[in-house]
DNA sequence: GTGGTCTAGACCACA
DNA sequence: GTGGTCTAGACCACG
């Protein structure tokens, strides 16, 4: 499988096999009923502790993402995630704030990040498949 | 002063401060010359350790966002934006670019996120003098 | 490992640290990739609080001497030349003109320090490999 | 008098003008025999705590730079300033390996600092009256 | 009064 | 085991 971790990424390490999960059901590249390599086989091919995978595993089973049989093998569950729209709406306008707060300090007016942002996402839709 | 702080959030206690401070320099209720709370003064309002708030203005400092002189007290530097061009450019892309992957994995359309910036953009202009 | 600290020195003792191991990273005592000493390990080998190692060691990351990664341990970071020409060399000549000022405070004429350079990158360049 | 004090330089104020001091004594600029201003009218000249100029002028006693007599004034001091030969090399070694560090970790090779020292010695020469 | 350093010792996050 | 955060409390340097 196509997973890859970086240990000098702030991120532990965990987070980032938890965000490429995600990431990947999100994507439809991991469907319902998919099965995930086992922690072990997943620890061996990227070179990283059993322990990690495993929490990683957990939590995404926490988060519903994921579903493990004991002695059968774990697979992508059929639930969908499901944040209110209030609660992301929320954290949208958080990360936006975050971004409005760094322009600043990188010297950036608020019309040049909106210039920016929007030659960015004209970028990506032509780039888009 | 109108800091708050939330211990049980995940991010550090220090972070939290470094965030207000940042924020609160970034849409102008900081101004240069500015004097922030004393140490100890922070501490006892936040009920925190002092060395907490110590260690968000030391690190303040070192961004260059604020500048401290011992006896005295610590206040808001003058914004200098030091970075050059290509380099100031590089890092603002690369947040445009974490801001639209958040917004995807909450569920954003682009040009969903380009209207929120928007209407963001507008409230923070009228807070501009 | 031959770190040593003197707590009756006028330089705080976690800078001490600092200013060792960067010039072990500058003469090639120490090269990117090698591991340091755990913050706990450094600390009773100096009889010293982890703290100050750590604070030590943090400030080391944040230049970029060394890298962290939670759980495994410190090493030398790759060395990366990122600030532009004209800034390196400006921060160079400034760290000259000091070098000469002190000299003249000290009664040594230029040429004296000229010499003494000269004499000095000798012996280092014999050290290097 | 020609004192000047940067609040917003690193080094304490006090070391400021024990710098300047010292140096207008090798210069020629102060001679022995020559009065200091008073503690109060320095620290109004300054717009600093008279506290600072007496910790300034007690350092400088110490050292036999100055000699202030009850009741009259501060003067320079007949005594000259004399550092044992071994002691001044030592420092000026130290400050020698010191550049190096810094050359090194800005990204110059032991060559390009000797190249830019002699350049910049010659500069000086020239300037020199 | 200001900020800076250090210790001792606790608890957490990560691998 | 690793490093990171926080507290309580001490002492120092500076103005």
């Amino acid at each position: 499988m196509w997973f890859h971790v970086d240990p000098s990424d702030g991120l532990p390490i965990y987070m980032q096999i938890i965000n490429q999960i995600k990431r990947a059901t999100a994507n439809g590249l991991l469907k319902a009923g998919d099965q995930l390599p086992s922690v072990r086989e997943m620890a061996v091919q990227l070179t990283v502790n059993p322990n990690t995978i495993s929490k990683a595993y957990q939590e995404l089973e926490r988060d519903g993402i994921i579903k493990t049989s004991r002695g059968i093998g774990t697979f992508v569950a059929e639930k969908e995630i499901k944040i209110v729209y209030e609660e992301r709406t929320k954290e949208m306008m958080a990360a936006i704030d975050r971004l409005l707060v760094e322009a600043h300090h990188l010297g950036f007016s608020r019309d040049e990040v909106f210039k920016l942002l929007e030659d960015r996402i004209k970028d990506w839709k032509v780039s888009d498949k």
